[in-house]
DNA sequence: ACCAGCATGTAGCAATCGCTACATGCAAGA
DNA sequence: TCTTGCATGTAGCGATTGCTACATGCTGGT
């Protein structure tokens, strides 16, 4: 039961390093010190352990965003903190599981595509709230969100793909400056 | 010969409905009325066959890219037309294959990065004479370039995968507004 | 002491993968 | 007519896939 954790755990890391797609369990058990067959036996199938594996990444994932500290008092100053912090190990390797699950959902819909929304909700919640925060109007707030996430996403993977990080970092700047400009009316009216 | 490049648009067809990422040539070769022995022999490897059929794509993406209409004028303008024009069927198909070619880049950059940078080019290139052509500064067009086109690809990601697509919808709408209102300064300047 | 049950190793199964060896039909040139 | 070479079918190879059957330790309860 403790031993079932601890595989979780030792498979997620396997995940977030060699990804989700190629997966297969021979390779993995070796890299875990044990067996497919051993596998299989604490969950049951692949699936499950996939399963397993996903909600301990989303679980994580859901207690390392940390909320940013009060010099982030803009929109603007947001997308700067959370694209350096997607820029960071461990979010590129988050970037490129939502890669992989983002194909699989392509491949399997009715499967996946749930779990691409809940790995994906650890970011879109509070970035929500932290709109309305900066005084975005309740109506603006989703739609200025899933831009963010939509954005940050997409020059995430295009860091994580091509070979030059920094033109992703010069666009994730041309982003952070267009919000900039913008900081003033219509939005973030109750601003200093 | 002629019946290789036959071959070669079947191949694109299929690959483009089924995705890249499965690809099995047993399946693809049914599909085409043939059998894998014959695409073999055609394409000397599943590696050549795909190489074919990417070429391909690239060859049709960019004669598809059609310039638009001189009723867009302005960068908010473009934008709403190439999300328009990315949310048809063949566009959709284009998401994905890039979808593909990312994750395989991921796991074989050495055999894939450079697929993927030849299928990105036809839209770069045209977007970024676009953007000088609205007035934007040469030196701030490759980033301003590459924003727009890494959060098209991130909310066409989320239309793709995410069960809402009037949420990528709306969020694209969004970004055409910051775009609108940055219209008179510092950028577009020569307009009318 | 004995037995139940969990944990683990060994071996293998059916399916699928890309690819190949071999034979064969057919059409054109000498 | 004979030969050469392209196009195609059949069969199969070795590797890998997720998963299972079976045997065997080891450990705790009675």
């Amino acid at each position: 039961m403790d031993r079932r954790a601890e595989l979780a755990a030792g498979v997620l890391d396997y995940v977030l390093e060699h990804g989700l797609i190629g997966l297969s369990l021979r390779p993995l058990a070796a890299a875990l010190n044990t067996s497919d067959r051993m596998l299989i036996y604490h969950f049951g199938s692949k699936e499950g352990l996939v399963g397993e594996a996903l909600a301990l990444a989303q679980q994580r994932l859901a207690t390392s965003i940390a909320p940013p500290g009060p010099e982030v008092d803009t929109v603007a100053a947001l997308v700067r903190y959370l694209w350096s912090a997607l820029g960071d190990v461990s979010g590129a390797q988050a970037t490129r599981l939502y890669l992989d699950l983002s194909v699989l959902a392509t491949q399997d819909p009715a499967r996946w595509r749930a779990a691409v929304e809940r790995l994906r909700s650890p970011w879109r919640e509070p970035l929500r709230m932290g709109l309305v925060a900066f005084g975005i109007e309740e109506k603006e707030a989703p739609a200025l969100a899933d831009l963010i996430l939509g954005t940050l996403d997409g020059l995430a993977l295009d860091r994580l793909v091509a070979g030059d990080p920094a033109r992703a970092d010069a666009a994730a700047a041309a982003f952070a400056d267009l919000l900039e400009l913008r900081s003033d009316d219509p939005w973030g009216r109750n601003r200093s």
